[in-house]
Order: C-alpha cells, then structure tokens, then sequence
DNA sequence: AGGTCCTGTCGCCGTTCGCTGACAGGCACC
DNA sequence: GGTGCCTGTCAGCGAACGGCGACAGGACCT
C-alpha cells in the first residue's frame, strides 16, 4: 500500500488492526501508547510522533520501504515557488543504473 | 530502503537530500519547515511531526510503501505479555486468509 | 432487563514541539 | 586576507502533544 500522507497511515493502522482482530485497547497496550493516541492516529492525526507510529507499524507486522524516484514529482515543486531549488545538473556519470549507496561512496571520495 | 525507525527515515532523508544537492535551508524552505526541524529529523528526533516527514519525504522524490506480512513478528508480541489480545470475530465473512488488499477494496466499497 | 466489550470524545496537566533569531565553526572560492 | 554557504547548536515562546481518568453510546450476549 502506497503511504502519501497520514490519513494513509492512519487508515493503513486500522485496517491492520482489525485484520488482526486487535481491539485499539490491546493493540496500545502492545505498542505501549495510550488508546486516545491510537485512536486519533488512525483517524489520521498528522501530528502525531513519528516514532510511536513507527513502533506502531512494527506492532503491527507492517513494513515500510522507501524508494526514490529518479525525477521530481511536478506538485511537490510548485507547492513552493519561493523555494530555493537550484537546477543544478548532476555529477558526471550519473545514469539510471546509479545506486544511491554508489552515489553516496562516490560523495565520501571528495570533500563538500 | 527499509525503514524501521526515525533513524533511518533521518538517514535516508539526509541521504536523499545530499543526492539532490539541496541545502537544508533550501529543502527546508520547499517543505515549509524550520531548517532546525529538519537538521533534527535528519538526524532521527523520533518525535517529529509524522506529517512533516512525509511531507519532507514527497518533496525528496520518496515513495512509502507499506506491505504487512502474514505471520506477526514473533518478538513483537512478546513484548507485552499483558496485551488484551481478545480473539473477538468480526463482520461475516471474514477470514484469515483475507489479504490487505482485498480488506481494502472491500473497505473502499463501503463508507467509514 | 443486565453485563461486557468496544469506540469516540472530553478535560486536565506536565512535557515537548516547531518556529524564530542568533551564534560558531568548517569549507570553498576569490 | 575576505566573503559566502553550509551545518550544528542554543534560547525563548506559544501551541500542541501524549497520558490519564472519565463519560457516552452502540453492539452483542445471557
């Protein structure tokens, strides 16, 4: 399932649960939060602390990967206008095929 | 990527970052965030705003995805041997081999 | 009818947040 | 030397957090 924002999340959470057949009382329990925070995480609270939902998440046999995009997605730029964001070419050698821990051995060979 | 704790989501966000070539003031000011918040998130402060890490996430190009596994992780229910695990049943129908998915489509066929 | 379990919601309180402004040090460049 | 950019850190402040205890209402069972 694809994670946009905390609403997922939320929802992500309590679909989960009841997968499980966990009641929000058990499953804070588990997690070692309160039922209130759970409930409103799963009502999507997007201020809710990163850590807990994580624990949260992990409680719940739920595993999150992340995956880069190569371009940038167009909405997220324009949100911004005022932003700072250079278009500064990549290094040299940069291809499709370059992994990010390439990338990153190959910034630890030179100093910022 | 695997992400298994704030440290890892600041990680990778510094990661990702680097690899845009963006300041943090610069990626900063494209969220919408404190250029302090993020030099904490970069460095794993696990009670950040869920909703700003995502946010910051997006504008970075990274894609969350979240995949549940079957069996429930065996350490994470030992870690609460108190936990009000009621094995209640639910709505009709419901069965153990439901995936998330369909749980999902049949969630997105009725009305929260 | 009663009882149990569950979810949603409320108020209070100490703690922490995120923001702003600022400073210090490192590095690259002229 | 200077300048500019960057990152890490600090202090203060209003807003919100998460936890706790509690209440209300619904569903289900006896």
């Amino acid at each position: 399932m694809r994670i946009d924002d905390a609403a997922d999340l939320g929802s992500l959470i309590r679909k989960r649960r009841q997968a499980l057949r966990l009641s929000q009382g058990a499953l804070a329990a588990q997690v070692g939060v309160s039922r209130q925070w759970l409930v409103e995480v799963e009502r999507g609270k997007p201020r809710a602390e990163i850590g807990l939902v994580l624990r949260t998440l992990q409680a719940l046999g739920v595993r999150l990967e992340a995956a880069a995009r190569r371009r940038m997605p167009a909405g997220v730029l324009r949100r911004a206008p005022s932003a700072e964001v250079a278009p500064m070419p990549y290094a040299p050698g940069f291809s499709a095929h370059f992994g990010l821990d390439d990338l990153l051995d190959r910034a630890r060979g030179k100093p910022r």
